[in-house]
DNA sequence: AAGCAACCCAACCGCCGTTTC
DNA sequence: TGAAACGGCGGTTGGGTTGCT
């Protein structure tokens, strides 16, 4: 059974020839991309157009990349599928040079692979039922009698522990931290102009910055706005208001390792605050994440979700116009930024809990640290901003 | 060396939305 | 306005290759 189009014709099928594709390929050079259903009385193929334009299409395209897909493009596609599943046309988008059927069959052979034997599902990215237990339970190699550790860490099964999932959260020092070579990979443009911000850091404004903006990061930290983390090169200035429209901030300073057991490389995270009295008016917190970390993020942030990580999706040009993110995602309390909603009191926010429980699945052990906040609050380490009016954890949320 | 299984990937199939007549 | 043609997409197939026994 031929296609519709070519039903009535006697076309060949199978492997194309070399010299099919001389003929189809000098055809297009000198006609450009044609009616396709014409292409093959045009150019003397015993094809059927649909087969003509999938061969121009998947092979002979003269923009494809060939070759192994790189570890950037794979972390492209696990973020983008996480996304709009199996939208492979969607997905090779993302991929200069890739054609959706070459994603289609990267996914089916290997990436689907990977993440089952990681103990996720390829479908919906959340773990398996078994490995879900498993992580709850504390059970198998990775159990170090204590539950919440096991619940907190995200290892992955390529590690030596041999737990069932792919990512890790490890030592929070900043030596670990230092040792962890920041990916070769840019973000896309930050939606602010950090230009405005940095003159200016009187303005509370919520914001995002890519590796790009490192610079303002540091004149930022040089201007005493933020601590001494601007090394690690941008990332994410986030402010908090409680429900009362009273800023936070927070007098301490963290750091969080991701470990990327797919491509076994890591990510690493800060989250640096404080001081900020020094600064009436600059009431926030400031976190650095680097490309990794920040795609982990925003890709653990589900659907319907919102906050920076899908934020950051749009930023990289992973949420398109087919995925509802909801409410305007970030403002700016004086209705200064480029993406704010102008008023500084968006609701529908995701609060801290939710992102800590989201990302990194509760506490963890002594030498793991994950985003912890109730000990930050039972260490006194939030308090309030200009109001001067304490708060607890639970009544902050991201300020859009 | 032969047989077999697993894997990879190019190509096909069938459906759907859009365009054309 | 409706039918046919067309282009595009995701799912599936099957032939070639590779690795193992």
């Amino acid at each position: 059974m031929g296609h519709h189009c070519c039903s009535k014709q006697k076309v060949k099928r199978g492997l194309w020839s070399p010299e099919e594709d001389e003929k189809l390929l000098r055809y297009i050079t000198a006609h450009g991309q044609p009616c396709w259903s014409s292409v093959p009385k045009h150019a003397g193929l015993e094809r059927c157009g649909k087969s003509c334009r999938l061969r121009w299409i998947n092979y002979l395209r003269p923009d494809l990349k060939r070759g192994a897909f790189s570890e950037q493009e794979e972390r492209t596609i696990l973020d983008v599928h996480r996304i709009l599943g199996n939208r492979w046309a969607q997905i090779a988008k993302h991929l200069p040079g890739r054609t959706d059927n070459e994603v289609k069959n990267f996914w089916n052979s290997c990436i689907k692979k990977k993440l089952i034997a990681q103990g996720i599902d390829p479908k919906t990215h959340n773990l398996l039922p078994a490995a879900s237990k498993n992580l709850l339970h504390g059970a198998g190699a990775n159990n170090n009698n204590n539950p919440a550790s096991a619940a907190g860490q995200f290892q992955s099964s390529s590690n030596s522990n041999g737990s069932t999932t792919p990512f890790t959260i490890s030592s929070p020092t900043k030596a670990a931290v230092a040792t962890v070579a920041p990916p070769a990979v840019s973000m896309a443009p930050a939606l602010y102009d950090y230009n405005n911000v940095v003159p200016n850091p009187g303005a509370s404004s919520g914001m995002l910055m890519g590796h790009e903006h490192a610079a303002a990061a540091m004149q930022l930290q040089q201007q005493g706005v933020y601590p001494s983390y601007a090394d690690n090169g941008g990332g994410v200035l986030m402010n908090f208001r409680d429900q009362n429209n009273h800023a936070a901030s927070m007098s301490m300073s963290m750091s969080m390792d991701f470990m990327n057991a797919s491509s076994n490389s890591s990510s690493s995270m800060e989250l640096a605050a404080g001081g900020m009295t020094n600064n009436p008016g600059m009431e926030g917190m400031a976190a650095f994440l680097d490309d990794e970390a920040a795609a982990m993020w925003a890709t653990t942030v589900e659907e319907g979700m919102s906050g920076p990580g899908m934020l950051l999706q749009q930023q990289q040009g992973l949420v398109q116009d087919e995925v509802v993110v909801g409410p305007p995602l970030i403002g700016t309390s004086n209705g200064g930024g480029p993406v704010g909603n102008g008023n500084g009191n968006g609701k529908g926010a995701m609060d801290m809990m939710d992102v800590s429980s989201a990302v990194y699945g509760g506490a963890a052990g002594a030498t793991t640290t994950a985003f912890d906040l109730e000990l930050m609050e039972s260490c006194g380490m939030f308090y309030g901003g200009s109001a001067g009016t304490g708060m607890g954890m639970e009544q902050l949320q991201w300020d859009y």
